[in-house]
RNA sequence: GGGGGGGUAGCGAAGUGGCUAAACGCGGUUGACUGUAAAUCAAUUCUCUCCGAGUUCGGCGGUUCGAAUCCGUCCCCCCCCA
């Protein structure tokens, strides 16, 4: 199996530069895993790394889409695998960088999707009708699922319809990862996120967020935009219909932020076996960092 | 000084004699997660516990079998007139 190592961890903790470390010391290249990242124009509010702060670094699986555009982890999985293939070609061993958990999984995972299953039809049909169908085609996700959860049963039913059931699907699969994979969740105490987090939405006030919130979306049609939907940008809306101010929309999106990482640390710690690191202290940051570095330079 | 409105759980806000430890929303906490995942969803949120018990609705004191809800009094806040 070939190498991968993997940076995640939830949003401010230091993933970038942490990998950009890495990817100089090993002259290699990285693959971002963010579903928000992946849109053109989407620069400030989505906290994506510059041209300038990448210092030459390749950086794939970003500004790959324009904002109306959908996108979705079996687009990811396509792209992400494709990179990391290019950069096994090149004798590399790819850095997969993100806090998007399912993104990382689907692509490190035997996941299978299949392409003409991207978009659900909405149903006008209530929950309890759409849940009882489930039962019947597929009970075993439907065990699974709860009844409220909507978009859930109607994916669940929309794969059921090519015949095979999700669950059967899922059966398939080994899920064991496919890559030789070193992964890493950088965290730290979560007042000190808190903080970084509010200092970053302050800056990026200052740095321009309002204008490119401006330029992506004055237009309302735009609002239904998948792009729109992200923490940082949905937000502004009601800025934009002058039925709240500034502050308050800043206030929203701190919390907005806040829920978020905290969801993105319960994946990984669930959803992953990935060594926690602790990114504030710089003698273990250094510590994995060389430990990484020696493993990607181990022979099979 | 006069008139009016109001003080309910972390916040906002219902409730105006028993069905109320108190709707609902927000926030918090915990969790789920295989196609919108920065999404979607669940549980929990006065205190102590297993049933259950104990303290709550600005303070104090009453009325009542029973009060967040009625009465008295005190404190505080907002608006209008002076």
């Amino acid at each position: 199996m070939k190498k991968v190592i993997v940076i995640a961890g939830a949003t401010a903790t230091g993933k970038s530069s942490f990998a950009l470390r890495l990817a100089h010391a090993l002259m290699t290249e990285i693959v971002s895993c963010d579903s928000i990242q992946v849109y053109r124009d989407l620069n400030i509010g989505s906290a994506k790394i510059t041209t300038e702060e990448m210092q030459g670094i390749v950086h794939h699986c970003l500004n790959t889409r324009n904002l109306d555009q959908q996108y979705s982890v079996y687009d990811f999985q396509q792209e992400a695998r494709a990179a990391i293939a290019k950069i096994h070609s090149l004798g590399k061993i790819p850095i997969l960088v993100g806090g998007t958990g399912l993104y990382l999984k689907a692509v490190l995972y035997d996941y299978d999707f299949e392409k003409e299953e991207m978009i659900i039809p909405e149903s006008s049909e209530s929950n309890e009708i759409l849940y009882a169908r489930l039962l019947q085609e597929d009970p075993v996700s439907a065990s699974s699922i709860h009844i409220n959860n909507r978009k859930r049963i109607l994916r669940a039913l929309e794969i059921a319809k090519s015949g095979e059931t999700k669950s059967q699907r899922e059966a398939k699969q080994e899920k064991k990862p496919i890559y030789d994979v070193t992964m890493i969740v950088l965290d730290m105490p979560n007042v000190v996120l808190e903080k970084r987090i509010d200092e970053r939405i302050r800056r990026m006030a200052e740095n321009g967020w309002i204008e490119e919130v401006k330029h992506c979306f004055s237009d309302p049609q735009t609002w239904t935009y998948q792009s729109f939907q992200g923490i940082g940008y949905k937000e502004w809306k009601e800025y934009l219909q002058e039925k709240i101010g500034l502050e308050e929309t800043l206030l929203t999106i701190l919390i907005h932020t806040r829920q978020f990482a905290k969801r993105q640390r319960t994946w990984f710690r669930h959803q992953s076996t990935a060594t926690w690191v602790n990114a504030l202290d710089p003698f273990t940051l250094d510590r994995t960092a060389s430990e990484i570095i020696s493993w990607a330079k181990q022979e099979e």
